[in-house]
DNA sequence: CGTACATATGTCGAACTCGACATAGTCGTA
DNA sequence: TACGACTATGTCGAGTTCGACATATGTACG
């Protein structure tokens, strides 16, 4: 049974058939918003996805001093990966640092809280806009896609979606707290 | 420099004194929305705060085989969590292994995949339901804490409305793909 | 009087994660 | 032509996290 993060290289390798430095770009963007890794945890774990027969390697054309390979997913990884999917998640709390400063804020002075929070809202407000040009342009590229529930393609709109959502009440939050830390400075 | 769970032990002494015990209890409860540890972590970790003179024990009495030992905050534990608490976290993405199940939701039956989001909305309702009534004890309880925001009580507040915000966001975000997944089965 | 549960602290090993080190070809630019 | 950035794969060690093992008393219940 692969780990997490060999579930995650499945999930991008039942799409396409990726090299692991491929792998590790897709790791920055569309899946980045929800997991990474980096090259040094994803080359291990595709020998172990591959001495487990979820995945299968070619050797392709490339530069450098070892061989480069693209692996793809087996049908045995498929199924896999299906059946993971569906499992529900261990029911336990997503760590969130920021609010373990939240929670330890009234220790510090006001103005650096206001700063902490403005800084956090800016960062917010900059990956909304990411996630909305995004958004714009899967509606141009995918326009069925978002109706269908068996494609990969509305299984990626669901992610930005969620994604959206989160920034928006993230922001929120974010007011709400400022408005907070404003009327007591007075 | 303390590690985050240092961090997260030093929020909970700077407001009241504890056993590791205690504040194991604690990561169930209200810090337990958003940070967790076993007592595994827990002892080894107050032993090293304690070595770099950011909490000092005094022996209790208690039952079992050693002492049971009661941990505060030192002054400089105080300054070093204050000091922590205003550094913007690291703006790496936080995991979330649903969101990588969707991701992949498109190789099992939409029915398996109605299920697995139809659990997860009464997850996120029940948790939300939890949140409300802690909302309105918190009301009661201390009705001036949540317009000063420089006591802890604030602090505990602020955390509990990015819960209630974000259970909202969730459940909205499971009603519109449970809404796609409906269609689709017509 | 036995059983189970809560109090209370600790160690150990396996797995996961992350940054640093290592190697080497290609391609654009100053 | 030299330098840096990108492609491409791998190892190593330190730190984090987690479940399992270990120990022993107080208290409530049947």
């Amino acid at each position: 049974m692969p780990s997490t993060l060999g579930f995650a290289l499945l999930a991008l390798l039942a799409r396409t058939p990726r090299t692991g430095y491929e792998l590790r770009q897709a790791m920055r963007e569309p899946i980045g918003f929800f997991w990474t890794a980096s090259h040094s945890q994803i080359y291990p774990e595709l020998a172990r996805l591959e001495s487990g027969g979820f995945v299968r390697h070619r050797v392709i054309d490339g530069p450098g001093p070892r061989d480069t390979k693209r692996y793809a997913c087996t049908a045995a990884g498929r199924r896999a990966l299906a059946a993971w999917a569906i499992e529900a998640p261990e029911p336990g709390p997503e760590r969130d640092e920021l609010m373990l400063k939240v929670y330890a804020i009234w220790t510090a002075p006001p103005a650096a809280a206001r700063a902490l929070i403005e800084a956090q809202r800016a960062a917010h407000e900059a990956r909304l806009a990411r996630y909305e040009q995004l958004d714009v342009e899967f509606g141009a590229q995918h326009p069925t896609a978002i109706v269908d529930p068996s494609t990969p393609e509305f299984a990626a709109y669901a992610t930005l979606r969620c994604g959206l959502s989160y920034e928006r009440h993230r922001i929120g939050w974010c007011d709400w707290l400022l408005s907070r830390i404003e009327v007591a400075r007075r």
